[in-house]
RNA sequence: GGGCACUUGGCGCAGUUGGUAGCGCGACUGUUUUACACACAGUAGGUCGGGGGUUCGAAUCCCUCAGUGCCCACCA
C-alpha cells in the first residue's frame, strides 16, 4: 500500500529531483528520434550581470512552462542553454568591478579578467537555472566568446562579404566618447531633458544687418559648416547668397538655402549646421557638397586644436567657456531652456557624439520592406508585439556599424595588406582566426605582399547574438533544429536581438530564424517600479527559493499573461506554496484508498464521478489550448479552478462515504470511486507538471510511474479528455440541482455556526423535481441524517 | 510631436463572436469534519475612468475627453 509521508521537504525534494532529472537525462534532446522536434532559442543571459532578481526568474520560468507541456505533448525538445559573456556590457563590467579601463590595463590582461568574471557569472547562472527547475539540456551549451560562437560570427562576416552586405566606410557615426568606440542606433537610449537652447547673433557682411540663429550645441561653433534659411521664408529670401560672419571665430560663411533642414515657423528661421550637432547636420552637408566639415571632437570627448581657443577643453567645457565668450562679444542674444531628446549610449548613459571614423556596416537600409516582410512571417505571442518590430524597422536611419574600438570580442577575420590595402579573408575552414596574432596562408592576391595589417576592432556583440538560431544549430549538429520552433524574450530587445536575428537569417539564407516569438514582460517590484539596480528593490532569488522553493515562485511568474509586466508579490509565491502542499495532501489522500486498485474492471460509474470527469476532461481541453497559444496564464487557472473547488473542496468530499464504507455501498460504487480518484489525481499531477515540476514529480514517483510507465512525469503523456460531456444534459441538471441541495445544507450549517462534519438530523429538500435516488448521496456528502420532502 | 496599450469591488487581475458582472489576495463571521487550519463553510463589497452615440439590450462596437504606461522621434 502506498503511503506519503506526514510532510513533504521541500529543499530537500527539490535537490533530490535535480540530480536525478540530470542522472537519467530526463531533458536530453534525442538526434535519434524522428518525433516532431521543438528547438528553443533561449536568451544567453549576460553572465555579468551582478545582479539577478525576480524578472530573471519570471522570463525564464514562462517560456520553460512551454517547453515541458511541449516536452509532454510528445516533441524531441532541443532546449540548449547559452552564455553571453561578449562584448561591451562584460568589458564595463570588468572596468567598474576591478576599476581598470582600457587605459591602465594591457588587451591580454584585460581579456583573461573578462573571461575569469565572465566564468564565474555562468556558474551563478546555472545554480539558479537548475535550482528553479529549468529543464535545459545542459550537455548543450555554448558561451559567445567560445570557438563555435567565434566561428559562427566570423562566418556571417564573410558570408555577408562576399555577398556583397557589407561595407567598409568613412563616416560620421555615433560615437560614445565614455566607451571609446562606434555604436550603432539600436544601442542609443533617448532621455528626455530640460536643455538650453543659446541664441546667437552673426553679422551680414555687406548688409551689417543682424540674423540670430538658435542652438542646442552652441559649443560646436568653430565647427560651423554652414548657415541655411527657407527659400521659401520672405523674411531671408533677399540675403541668400550674402555672405556671413560669425561671432569669436569670424568665420566667413555664405548663407545658402535649405528647404529640407530648416523650417520657417520654428524659432527664428535661421539655423547653423555644425560638424556635427546631430542627425541633421550630416543630413544637411549631405545636400551641400560645398561643405567643408571641421573635426573639432576627438575621440576621446576633447577638443583639439582645430578649435583654437577650446582645445582641450571637454563637450560640457567648451560649451560654457563658448557661451561666456560669446555674451562678453555681445552676440548671445538669450538662453531659453528648452525640453529636448537627447540619445544617450544605453550601456553607460554618455551623450552620442558624432565622429566621422571607418567603420563595418551590414547594409539594411536596402532591404527594409524585405526586413518588414520576414517579421510579419513570425507568429507573435501576444501579437500585437510585431507592431515594435514594425515600429523599429520603419525607423531605421542607419545601417548597421558592426565595428567596435573595443578589447573583448569576436575580432574580425580579415587583414588588410599593407601595400594595396585589399582586404585579405582567411579560408572558412580556419575559422576562429585571430588577425593579430595569425596570419594569412597566400601573399596578396592583388600585388603579391606578404605583409599584411590585422584589422584590431572587434566585432559589435549582436553580430554574434544574431547568429544564436545557427549557433545551437551548431551545438546540436543538428539540421532540422533550424528554423528554430520558439524564441522566447523580452520585448525592450525586439529592436536588436530580434530584429538582428531576423535580418541575418534573411541575408544569409531568406530563411526566417525561428517560427514562434514569445515575448515576456518586466519584472516589476512590489509597488509596480521597474526593478534597478540603483533603486535597491530586487529580492534576491536564492532566498526566496530557500525559503518557498521552485514550485512556489515558479507559480507565481504563471501570474501575469505573456507579455504583461508582472510585480513582485510574496503573497503569490505563499499561494504557490500552498498549491504544493494542497496537492501533497490532496495525493495523500488519494494514495491510501488505492490499495487494490483495477483500474481494468469494469464499473458502472455513479453521478458524481461522471460530473467529475466530466468537469476534469473540460479543464484538459482548455489547459491544453491555453498551452497551446502560449497562455500558461489561463491554462494554471483553469488547472487551479479544477483542483482546488472541483476536485478537492467537492468531489473528495462527496466519495468519501463510499471510500470508508466499502461493505455498505458495494464492492461497485467503491471501485468507481477509486478508479475516479485516480484519473483526476494523475490528470492533476500533469496538468501541473509544467508549472510545478518537483512537487508533481515527487507524487508521480511515488506511485503513478509504476502504473502509467515514464521515467519521469515530465516524459509522460499529457492527459487526454477521453469522454467529454459524457453526461447527458438532463441527468447533469439533476446532479446541480442535488449539489444546490448540498451548498444550502452547508449554508445552514455556517449560519446556525455548526461544524461542517456534524451530522444533523434532518434537512428538507425543497425541490420537488429533485429524485431521491439523489438523496443517500446528498446525505453522506452533507451529513444529514434524513433529508425530507 | 507620432504610434500602441491600459483604466472593472481595498489591492492585483479574468471577462475570445454584445444578452442578468467573475477570480485570487485582503476584510468580516464561523468550523479543528479520519488529506490538508499552508484547510473548509459562509458574508460584505463594483451604476466596469468621464461624456456622447449605435442597439430591444454594451464592461464588450463607434466617437470624444481625461489619466497612466510603453515604443518611436534630438524640429535647430
Amino acid at each position: 500500500m502506498p503511503e506519503l509521508p506526514k510532510k513533504y521537504n521541500i529543499g530537500e525534494r527539490e535537490k533530490h529531483w535535480q540530480d536525478f532529472w540530470a542522472k537519467e537525462d530526463v531533458f536530453a534532446f534525442d538526434e535519434k528520434s524522428d518525433k516532431p522536434i521543438y528547438s528553443v532559442d533561449t536568451p544567453p543571459p549576460y553572465v555579468s550581470a551582478d545582479h539577478l532578481h525576480t524578472g530573471h526568474i519570471m522570463s525564464y520560468s514562462q517560456a520553460e512552462f512551454v517547453v515541458r507541456y511541449k516536452r509532454m505533448r510528445g516533441f524531441n525538445v532541443y532546449y540548449p542553454m547559452g552564455f553571453d559573456d561578449n562584448g561591451l556590457p562584460t568589458e564595463r563590467f570588468v572596468e567598474k568591478k576591478h576599476k581598470v579601463n582600457k587605459k591602465t590595463i594591457s588587451r591580454p590582461d584585460f581579456i583573461k579578467l573578462c573571461l575569469e568574471e565572465t566564468k564565474k557569472g555562468a556558474e551563478t547562472y546555472r545554480k539558479l537555472w537548475t535550482d528553479l527547475g529549468i529543464s535545459v539540456d545542459w550537455s548543450k551549451t555554448y558561451s559567445t566568446i567560445n570557438d563555435l560562437c567565434q566561428r559562427r560570427s566570423q562566418w556571417s562576416f564573410i558570408d555577408l562579404y562576399k555577398k556583397g552586405k557589407i561595407q567598409r566606410a568613412k563616416k560620421p557615426i555615433l560615437w560614445c566618447t565614455t566607451c571609446q568606440t562606434a555604436i550603432a542606433q539600436a544601442d542609443l537610449d533617448a532621455e528626455e531633458r530640460k536643455g538650453k537652447i543659446a541664441h546667437i547673433k552673426v553679422k551680414v557682411k555687406d548688409t551689417k544687418e543682424d540674423l540670430i540663429f538658435a542652438t542646442t550645441r552652441p559649443e560646436l561653433l568653430p565647427a560651423c559648416m554652414g548657415i541655411s534659411v527657407n527659400p521659401d521664408d520672405k523674411r531671408y529670401q533677399h540675403l541668400i547668397g550674402k555672405t556671413v560672419v560669425l561671432p569669436l571665430t569670424g568665420q566667413e560663411l555664405e548663407l545658402t538655402a535649405d528647404k529640407e533642414g530648416v523650417d520657417p515657423e520654428f524659432g527664428s528661421g535661421v539655423v547653423y549646421f555644425c560638424s556635427y550637432g546631430g542627425g541633421e547636420c550630416i543630413e544637411w552637408m549631405s545636400r551641400h557638397p560645398e561643405a567643408k566639415p571641421t573635426h573639432i571632437l576627438d575621440p576621446g570627448g576633447k577638443f583639439n586644436k582645430l578649435a583654437g581657443n577650446y582645445a582641450g577643453l571637454s563637450v560640457g567645457e567648451a560649451r560654457k567657456k563658448i557661451l561666456a565668450d560669446l555674451d562678453k562679444a555681445g552676440a548671445l542674444v538669450k538662453i531659453e531652456s528648452l525640453k529636448n531628446v537627447t540619445h544617450v549610449h544605453e550601456r553607460c548613459g554618455t551623450d552620442v557624439e558624432y565622429i566621422p571614423t571607418e567603420q563595418w556596416f551590414i547594409k539594411l537600409l536596402d532591404d527594409k520592406d524585405k526586413l518588414l516582410e520576414f517579421g510579419a512571417k513570425l507568429n507573435w505571442h501576444p501579437a500585437d508585439m510585431a507592431k515594435k518590430y514594425v515600429d523599429w524597422v520603419e525607423s531605421l536611419k542607419w545601417d548597421w556599424c558592426i565595428s567596435r574600438q573595443r578589447y573583448y570580442g569576436v575580432p574580425f577575420p580579415l587583414w588588410y595588406c599593407k601595400e594595396c590595402q585589399e582586404v585579405i579573408l582567411p579560408e572558412e575552414d580556419k575559422l576562429p582566426v585571430d588577425p593579430s596574432t595569425d596570419t594569412p596562408d597566400k601573399p596578396c592576391p592583388k600585388c603579391g605582399s606578404k605583409e599584411f595589417t590585422p584589422e584590431l576592432d572587434v566585432m559589435d556583440t549582436w553580430m554574434t547574438s544574431s547568429m544564436t538560431p545557427y549557433i545551437i544549430r551548431d551545438v546540436a549538429q543538428d539540421d532540422r533544429v533550424f528554423p528554430n520552433t520558439l524564441r522566447p524574450q523580452a520585448f525592450e530587445i525586439i529592436r536588436t536581438w530580434l530584429f538582428y536575428s531576423v535580418a541575418k537569417a534573411y541575408l544569409h539564407d531568406d530563411s526566417i530564424p525561428f517560427k514562434d516569438v514569445m515575448i515576456s514582460g518586466h519584472g516589476l517590484d512590489e509597488h509596480g517600479r521597474k526593478i534597478s539596480k540603483s533603486l535597491g528593490n530586487y529580492v534576491e532569488p536564492s532566498a526566496i527559493l530557500e525559503e518557498y522553493g521552485a514550485d512556489a515562485i515558479r507559480y507565481w511568474a504563471t501570474g501575469a499573461s505573456l507579455g504583461a509586466n508582472m510585480r513582485y508579490s510574496e503573497e503569490e509565491i505563499k499561494k504557490g506554496k500552498k498549491t504544493v502542499n494542497k496537492l501533497w495532501n490532496a495525493t495523500k489522500f488519494c494514495l491510501s484508498h488505492f490499495e487494490d486498485l483495477d483500474l481494468d474492471k469494469k464499473v458502472e460509474l455513479e453521478p458524481a464521478d461522471q460530473w467529475v470527469l466530466d468537469e476534469l476532461y473540460n479543464t484538459i481541453v482548455n489547459a491544453t489550448k491555453d498551452f497551446d497559444n502560449y497562455e500558461y496564464s489561463k491554462a494554471r487557472n483553469n488547472t487551479d479552478a479544477f483542483f482546488w473547488q472541483t476536485f478537492t473542496d467537492n468531489y473528495l468530499e462527496f466519495i468519501k462515504y463510499r471510500l470508508y464504507n466499502q461493505e455498505e455501498v458495494g464492492e461497485e460504487s467503491f471501485v468507481a470511486a477509486q478508479q475516479t480518484l485516480y484519473v483526476c489525481i494523475s490528470a492533476i499531477l500533469k496538468l501541473y507538471a509544467p508549472i510545478m515540476p518537483f512537487i508533481t514529480e515527487e507524487l508521480y514517483q511515488a506511485y503513478f510511474k509504476d502504473i502509467d510507465g515514464a521515467t519521469s512525469i515530465h516524459v509522460s503523456a499529457w492527459p487526454e479528455a477521453k469522454g467529454e460531456w459524457s453526461m447527458d444534459e438532463n441527468k447533469r441538471q439533476e446532479f446541480i440541482d442535488a449539489l444546490d441541495v448540498i451548498w444550502k445544507i452547508r449554508k445552514y450549517k455556517s449560519d446556525q455556526q455548526i461544524s461542517l462534519g456534524k451530522e444533523i438530523d434532518e434537512f428538507a429538500v425543497k425541490n420537488k423535481d429533485l429524485p431521491e435516488k439523489y438523496f443517500k448521496f446528498i446525505e453522506k456528502a452533507a451529513r444529514v441524517k434524513k433529508l425530507i420532502k
